[in-house]
DNA sequence: CTGAAAGCGCTTACAG
DNA sequence: CTGAAAGCGCTTACAG
């Protein structure tokens, strides 16, 4: 029905009953002040005429645009895929439009684009920092979303509790010494993940952290992880903070003849798609992002709709919103340790640390 | 500098000058029509006084929004972040913003998404269509990025040529038998490449095709690709139509305790993050997604630019964008062929082909 | 409960 | 080359 026809506005509706424009926005827009009756067929007439309203006359009337704006500084972020979806959802289901930005993970680039989208006239923006840095106060509502101790966070995982979790559970499978891997110092949620596995795994299990960063900032990019050499010095639990990081150590461990599970586990974070994928299927933990994606856009949506006046807030977060928990996901690359052989002399090392 | 103030509206500029709205809009628009002089101080008045056009009110008057929708039906594609980033700055360079639409690969969800678009008033849309669907004709015009043997294609990488390259090397280092690996058969895409692939082995090399979604008709999705089994048929060269499914391939022949490349190479498309992360790093093909989005949103542009009338129609792209050549990534998955001592039994056949 | 009127900021014929 | 006027489609006080 009506698909052709060029759509409706209130004014043809309107001129359809010989009633005023101004009712017809108040029938269809449900604020009351309009008789049942009327409303009623206001509404039909609409259906029925095809109307669609026009969202630049709306954005110009009242101010707002109902578009946000979704700012990924790092866009080579594997999760992103994940998230857009989730807030795309969320958003569409607030009423919201979700117009994305994108800046190569470079600092000019991202303010170029927040730029954009300010001229565009959002009503306010999603952000997921580049890791280390921060937000700065532009004249607009923003969420972000990154790690609890973030200040000025708004909605996160809990990713302490992710690394609790995992952490716990490569204990429970008897390994006793663990290779935490991580890349980036700066990270505020490498480094919750990184404090939570330690937690969680406790004081009877010796773990170390491999910030791959330093290694690459010695060998280049791209560098072996040295993790055999790991194996031979009685590591069994390898601990990835992203997985990413996962897959390079499992591969790097599996070319080098090494078995995953039997003689060392491999564990990651967020479960992308390749992470059940691979040969053995790796144990992650997935994030909440329909969640995290729903509190974001709400509190968005409240602080758009409040602060009319006091615009470019942070935003405070609904408490239940500051540590979305995650799910273990326990799969073939993680099992019982394997009986530790610890080779006295670290005769074999090559790597840095 | 200003950079609290409120944006100033043409009518200010106007106001400050002394001269009429019109001739601001004209000077700043500069479609001519205003002295040098006059213009020159219009110009500076708005950078002055920090002037911001006003989407809303231009998207009012002129029926335009200055958005594109970008619809990736399939959203966990993982090339989606690169083509997300991608199109955004074409569209950016092109004065356009970027709204997007998901739809969980969902049909009726992609219907949904695109009406969303159309209601916040595109200009047009870019959509990668999920494997085997059509577009409907949407009163909207719409550029295509998939293969250039789907009809109505606008835009595409020349998979068959990538293909051909992949073959080629493959040939080169010696490989006579080779599995090429696939999911889907309705995937324009993916006959494209294997039929470059097979077209670039040549007559010499004995190809066989896996397609992995009869296997998991059979055994259920994450099912094993029985790949050993074929490395003891003499199989030296396994060719996949798409990173994750060489990833899937190399670690089950690295589980399996195959060294690769030395007892069988491995390939891929696409150039993901993860291709060069592993270990060994996958030989692959990457597409050039910065020339895809760019003659996309041209081609969308001029069609939207035309068409004011004939909206609506699927557009007819530049000759050299139904092609765009794809680059060979030669890494250490790939190498020279393993002497194939064929065994002569197929005892320990596994799997269902 | 309903309507007349103004106005959001711009662009576009049309005069001058 | 410049300006006055109309109008894109809506919403919002304000009257009635």
């Amino acid at each position: 029905m009506s698909v052709d026809r060029p759509p409706a506005t209130m004014t043809e509706i309107a001129a359809a009953l010989g009633v005023s424009s101004a009712t017809v926005s108040n029938a269809l827009s449900g604020k009351g002040r309009v008789s049942a009756e009327l409303s009623a067929k206001i509404r039909q007439a609409a259906e029925e005429l095809g109307y669609v309203p026009s969202h630049a006359a709306r954005a110009l009337r009242t101010g707002r645009t109902g578009v946000i704006g979704l700012v990924l500084p790092d866009i080579s972020n594997p999760l992103f895929p994940q998230i857009a979806q989730a807030i795309e959802q969320a958003a569409a289901s607030a009423g919201f439009g979700v117009l994305i930005a994108d800046s190569r993970g470079e600092i000019a680039q991202q303010t170029a684009a927040i730029g954009r989208l300010i001229e565009r006239g959002v009503d306010g923006m999603i952000v997921v920092p580049r890791r280390g840095s921060r937000i700065a106060d532009i004249g607009t509502p923003v969420a972000i979303i990154d790690s609890p101790s973030t200040p000025g966070n708004t909605v996160s995982s809990d990713h302490w509790d992710g690394g609790v979790q995992m952490g716990r559970h490569l204990a429970s499978l008897g390994h006793r010494k663990v290779l935490l891997i991580a890349h980036s110092r700066e990270s505020n949620v490498q480094n919750d993940r990184i404090g939570g596995l330690r937690a969680g795994l406790g004081k009877e299990v010796c773990c170390e952290t491999l910030w791959v960063e330093d290694l690459e900032a010695s060998k280049g990019a791209g560098c072996a992880l040295g993790l055999s050499v790991r194996v031979a010095d009685g590591f069994t639990g390898f601990a990835a903070v992203y997985d990413l990081l996962a897959l390079r150590a499992l591969t790097e461990l599996q070319r080098d003849g090494i078995d995953v599970p039997l003689q060392a586990s491999v564990s990651g974070f967020d479960d992308l798609v390749w992470s059940s994928v691979v040969m053995p299927p790796i144990t992650t933990l997935r994030q909440d992002l329909a969640t995290i994606a729903e509190c974001a856009v709400e509190a968005l949506g409240h602080a758009i709709a409040d602060s009319e006046a006091s615009a470019g807030d942070l935003i405070a977060a609904r408490p239940d919103c500051e540590g979305v928990p995650m799910t273990l996901m326990v799969r073939q690359s993680t099992g019982p340790a394997a009986i530790s052989v610890v080779s006295d002399a670290g005769n074999a090392r090559e790597d840095g640390r």
